[in-house]
RNA sequence: GGCGGCGUAGCCAAGUGGUAAGGCAGAGGUCUGCAAAACCUUUAUUCAUCGGUUCGAUUCCGAUCGCCGCCUCCA
């Protein structure tokens, strides 16, 4: 029995989809210039893990990914630099499914952007007009929270308790609002020469929350299953979401909140004046492999503040390396036919493990726990010649559906070597045998300067490439 | 000031009212020409601190200390 903690509810609760056997999710992503920041792909990776799984249970799950390509800070940006926003945005947006591909993160099934929808959310504004929840003032349009009981719901907020020490920071005189608790739909255009929209509203641009209220909705319907994001997207922009939605159609949004934590790095929060802050990119120069820096990332449950360190992240190398050593030594084992009775139940067990760990609200320690100790019993069973062939083929099979989920085993064993890699191992073979170990010593570091490791074993030369 | 989360071995951490998963690092051993890998053994009488409830608490309650996030625009 799959279970989420629902932000909504603020409780674990059985998960249900309106339709039996499908799911439709929703993935607030990053938005395009801020994607690289470490702690994003954390969210996308989580996001990640949670589709797989919902595969992984045999549903069919439809995923939406907004690409948030307006906002303040590109029409700015474009403005200054004189070019389009699509001409501006083009890059980041390369970058971020090039990104998303390294980390082994499937693409979303409809990935929307906000630029491609604005007469769907200037609809969504009228009706909100329409209905009394919005109005207009100097040529913007805001949302009436005073309109929607419900408001606060989602995040909790509590706007009577915390006047005194916020408010300070809050320049009330600046707003032509009705409320200073009152949010844009859509932002009339300040200068001519400025990217803007020309509609029924006016000139200007969307307001940021509008556009995943509008999309989601188009690709998913009025009301569905789940809507995920980062924990620091729950207030105002969730909050706003449901106020813009349910305003508008009368009816429930969303059945499951789902929010992802953030990072620590060393016990601090990340930032830039810190010097802590670090981008995928960053992580890449450094030498971590993107196959690390996604099981690091979603070793510990979604919603721990995972504490990112230097150190936690070479583990996890030397973790992703032993499993795919695991795997081709499994593959290359010999076994007799037959089945061993005491590993099919390992195996068995390593199932109920693993499924129960991630139907326990994606609980993702638990599930790579089932696999770790999996690889001990087999191991074990390999060096004591116990493994039989009907247990090896489940075994791989196992590993396999594993990886459905976790994606961290790639396709080990499936390179090739070169022939003259070849005649290298051959000819150290043969100085081996002569136990000319200088030369075979040489040799072995030489093919190591390559990045090719050797192992000796009793069936003969093991071999793997960085 | 308001709301919420966290504090478990050197590091990353799971977890539960009944006596501490897993990974990395460390130590010893087996194997090896030496390595590497693998395997075996080992590493927290203890879960920030102090009280309380309980037959029993790391797990519940209270206080203290420390850390993180949100509470305004922007995203």
């Amino acid at each position: 029995m799959l279970k989420f903690h629902n932000t909504l509810t603020g409780q674990v609760e059985e998960f249900r989809p309106m339709r039996e056997g499908e799911v439709r999710m929703y993935f607030c992503g990053p938005t395009v210039w801020s994607y690289a920041q470490i702690g994003n792909f954390r969210s996308n990776i989580c996001a990640d893990i949670l589709r797989r799984y919902l595969k992984f249970k045999g549903y069919q799950v439809t995923h939406v990914m907004n690409i948030t390509d307006v906002e303040d800070r590109i029409i700015k940006l474009a403005q200054e630099a004189g070019v389009t926003i699509d001409d501006y945005t083009a890059k980041y947006i390369d970058a971020l499914w090039e990104d998303f591909d390294a980390l082994g993160c499937e693409r979303p099934d409809i990935a929307p952007r906000a630029t491609r929808h604005i007469p769907e959310m200037v609809r969504i504004i009228r009706k909100l007009e329409a209905r009394g929840h919005a109005y207009a003032s100097e040529a913007s349009v805001y949302y009436r929270i005073s309109s929607f009981p419900d408001y606060g719901k989602l995040s909790k907020i509590n706007f009577a308790g915390n006047i005194a020490g916020a408010s300070e920071r809050v320049d009330t005189d600046k707003y032509e609002k009705e409320d200073a608790r009152d949010f844009a739909l859509w932002k009339a255009a300040e200068s001519p020469d400025e990217p803007a929209w020309e509609t029924e509203l006016g000139r200007g641009r969307p307001g940021w929350h509008i556009e995943c209220s509008a999309m989601s909705m188009k690709y998913l319907g009025q009301t569905f299953d789940i809507h995920a994001g980062g924990i620091d997207l729950v207030f105002p922009h969730h909050e706003n979401e449901i106020a813009q939605s349910e305003g508008a159609t009368g009816e429930k949004f969303v059945n499951y909140w789902i929010h992802f934590e953030h990072l620590k790095v060393n016990g601090e929060s990340m930032s830039k004046s810190k010097g802590n802050y670090y981008t995928f990119r960053d992580l890449l120069e450094k030498g971590y492999t993107p196959v690390a820096i996604r099981y690091f990332l979603l070793s510990v449950p979604y919603r721990k503040q995972l504490n990112f360190t230097f150190e936690g992240l070479r583990g996890a190398e030397k973790t992703v390396e032993s499993l795919r050593d695991f795997l081709s030594r499994l593959r290359e084992a010999r076994a007799e036919p037959g089945l061993n009775a005491r590993l099919h139940e390992a195996t068995t067990r390593a199932l109920e493990e693993f499924t129960g760990g991630l139907d326990d609200d994606i609980n993702t320690s638990v599930a790579l726990a089932a696999l770790h100790n999996l690889t001990r019993e087999v191991n074990t069973s390999i060096s004591d010649h116990a493994l039989m062939q009907d247990n090896k083929r489940e075994i791989i099979a196992l590993i396999e559906r594993f990886d459905q989920v976790l994606n961290i085993f790639g396709d080990a064993g499936a390179q090739m070597l070169d022939a003259e890699i070849q005649s290298l191992i051959d000819e150290r073979q043969e100085a081996r045998r002569r136990r000319d170990f200088a030369r075979a010593d040489e040799i072995r570091d030489q093919l190591a300067a390559r990045g090719i490791t050797l192992e000796d074993t009793k069936g003969g030369v093991r071999w793997k490439s960085k």
